[in-house]
RNA sequence: GCCGGAGUAGCUCAGCUUGGCAGAGCGAUUCCUUCGUAAGGAAUAGGCCGAGGGUUCAAAUCCCUCCUCCGGCUCCA
């Protein structure tokens, strides 16, 4: 028998036999792994375990422990509660139904789905994992599947895209039901130790609005129980911390319904952290070289016709009829400031000219779209524009990413970073376009900073860099953005007098460190779980008087501590009560005060992770305090 | 915008299936208690049951329209 060579991920090159299976590869590496195997990657794409291998291929193991693993078991419980589905709903017609991240999706039409179906059908896909069905693969003619799915423009649509022109065509089997998929799957439904539907709501086919909509059934699917339990407990956990329900704990921030949808109040609270941040931006942005600038929140729609927005974006816009003259809310900071540049002649010798403001912008998002903070219609960015020679990009962008590193660590974030390069339609030369994306990769790459690109995504106006944050429940949000505008300065004209007494174009950078306060505020809130470094905390320190009598002593302490933002708890309730108080409202730091204290002059101190110390000096107290508060440190740790 | 779910006291929720006096806990207020490290006690107040229309002797409850929120899709800081 002849011999086939396949190479593992280390490198090393298997001669096996002819005819070899990703499992009988397994087998002769070793018998343990050999059990463990129950898919295989090959050339990059993932296959089961008793697909056949073909001389030279590149093959990778995949065991029980992986990721992989878990998106072929989840395919396969897609799978399981399709069968469920058409057990319960004989009608209902199939379209798409993949693993995601964390679980698994089925898009289905012709049926009307309630909770009461869904747990019916999770009772029918239990049964079905108990049956212990064989799951198989089997080749079919095109010609065959095709009439199959006759009367479901779904499965033809993925035939004539995804299988286009495969013959024949692979379909999986388990039982009665059978299902068009590119698998792989496990070896049966029994392997699918524990089965949830989470979910049900809608989806478009492919993604297009002008397509069907369709039901979406969310669900997920572990190996064993205990893995499903405990992922959904951290689903319970990321519940808890969603800035909309702490928003309204913490007293932060409310969006009222009388007020209007997306237009959020900031409470006393919300306003301390979005004050404390506005001046931490202040900070990097004067070190920086920007000016503050300041430009209103309306426009005559002259000016959004000569910035394109008028064109572009008008359907997004709020606009307002002034003695039949027209305005409009702002959407963008970027033409005022452009105005503003435009109000003089530059030297070559200026640029680059930086402008920064935290501009209230108002979009007209989509209804359906609104959500707590994350996406709101009024909206502050901490907003910068630059305007620079092209030979002065890399050096302002580098300037730009330097100051949003230092932001991710002051608060220990992580973000997504994209590339998004030139769109099919957009404006500048092809000479601009290519120089202003090698200089943002090479800033990129200069800073090891690890990034996705994302081919055809840029603005039409020019590159840019997203960082995208996810929030409690794993959604993505653009978050603080560099983005190069070559469109801008065209439209306004802009120039400056070059060292050769000519007129040239400046390109414009618009960045943001933060992207949006709102936004901004949304992803720390869900970071911290609330619990807010002191320097950003609403409340920095709470007296705690043991009883009425030690009040004048909490105020003499809260005088002392005057730069801090200090509350006395003289509520009538017991000692107990006033820290379980404290520890709900997170505050970093507490001083309980009673008669012990009040003759000593001490202080006893309590930190929201319920450590505490007693006969604690007050002047080494406040020394600590202040140096926490500007070093920004993120927990308190004067109890270290 | 589209599909689905929901809206009852400041907050969390019960009541709605089967129409018949609008409820609980927390919070708030007042009084008692002055308390030593994660919830002392009692009393009181608090509601256009999201808005409008309809059916009915009678609507929180049934029907229609709209608004808002939630989960997605599509779009984004």
């Amino acid at each position: 028998m002849s011999e086939i060579v396949v190479t593992l991920p280390d490198g090393s090159e298997l001669s096996v036999a002819e005819g070899s299976t990703v499992e009988d590869v397994a087998y002769e590496i070793g018998p343990g792994l050999g059990r463990d195997t129950v898919a295989g990657v090959v050339d990059g794409d993932l296959v089961d375990k008793a697909t056949p291998l073909e001389d030279g291929a590149d093959l990778v193991i995949v065991t029980e422990d992986s990721d992989e693993y878990r998106r072929v078991l989840r395919h396969s419980a897609a799978h399981v509660f399709a069968q469920a589905l058409q057990r319960r709903h004989p009608e209902a017609k199939l379209a798409i139904g993949p693993p995601t991240d964390d679980g698994f999706y089925y898009d289905v039409t012709n049926v009307d789905l309630d909770s009461e179906d869904i747990a019916e059908i999770e009772a029918e896909a239990e049964e079905i994992i108990a049956e212990d069905l064989e799951i198989e693969r089997e080749e079919r003619p095109r010609a065959a599947v095709l009439e199959a799915y006759e009367d479901n423009p779904y499965k033809r649509d993925i035939l004539e895209t995804e299988a286009a022109g495969e013959d024949p065509v692979s379909v999986y089997r388990q039982g009665e039901f059978e299902d068009l998929c590119a698998g792989p799957h496990v070896e049966s439904t029994g392997e699918i130790g524990a089965f949830t539907l989470l979910n049900i709501s809608s989806a478009y086919w492919r993604g297009d609005e002008d397509n069907d909509t369709l039901t979406r059934v969310y669900g997920t699917a572990f190996a064993e129980e205990e893995e499903m339990e405990a992922y959904l407990e951290r689903r319970r956990e990321a519940e808890e911390r969603d800035h909309r329900k702490l928003g309204q704990e913490l007293d932060i921030f409310s969006i009222d319904e009388t007020t209007g949808p997306g237009l959020p109040l900031y409470h006393p609270n919300g306003k301390r952290i979005l004050d404390e941040l506005a001046a931490f931006a202040r900070d990097l942005n004067l070190d920086a070289g920007y000016e503050p600038v300041e430009t209103p929140h309306l426009f005559r729609t002259e000016l959004w016709k000569k910035s394109g927005h008028y064109e572009n974006y008008v359907d997004d816009m709020f606009l307002l009829d002034v003695n039949d003259e027209e305005y409009g809310l702002k959407p963008m900071n970027c033409p005022g400031h452009a105005t503003i540049f435009d109000q003089q002649s530059w030297s070559y010798r200026d640029l680059p000219v930086r402008y920064f403001e935290d501009g209230k912008v108002y979009r007209k998002e989509q209804r359906g779209e609104l959500s707590g903070l994350s996406r709101v219609w009024a909206f502050t960015i901490d907003d910068g524009h630059e305007f620079v020679r092209p030979d002065q990009i890399e050096a302002e962008v580098t300037l730009v990413m330097d100051n949003i590193v230092r932001v991710f660590e002051t608060f220990g974030l992580d973000a997504q970073v994209a590339l998004a390069t030139r769109p099919e339609k957009s404006v500048g030369s092809d000479e601009i376009w290519e120089r202003a994306e090698s200089q943002l990769r090479s800033v990129l790459e200069s800073r090891d900073i690890e990034y996705d690109v994302e081919e055809g995504d840029g603005a039409f106006y020019g590159p840019k860099i997203d960082f995208a944050f996810e929030d409690a429940l794993g959604r993505d949000w653009d978050g603080p953005t560099v983005q190069l505008d070559f469109n801008m300065p065209e439209r306004f004209d802009l120039t400056y007098t070059g060292e050769d007494n000519e007129d040239h174009r400046p390109v414009m950078i618009h960045r943001a460190l933060y992207g949006s306060y709102e936004r901004f505020l949304m992803v720390l809130i869900e970071h911290f779980d609330g619990k807010f470094p002191l320097w950003l905390a609403p409340e920095q320190v709470r007296i705690l008087p043991v009883s009425d009598d030690n009040l004048g002593y909490a105020h003499r302490l809260a005088n002392e501590l005057d730069d801090f933002r200090v509350e006395i708890e003289d509520r009538s309730w017991t000692v107990g009560r006033k820290i379980q108080q404290a520890h709900s409202d997170r505050v970093p730091y507490m001083l309980i005060i009673g008669d012990d204290e009040e003759s000593t002059g001490t202080v006893s101190v309590r930190d929201r992770n319920e450590r505490e110390r007693k006969d604690v000096d007050r002047e080494a107290f406040a020394a600590h305090l202040r140096a926490e508060r500007d070093e920004k440190r993120i927990e308190p740790d004067f109890l270290d």
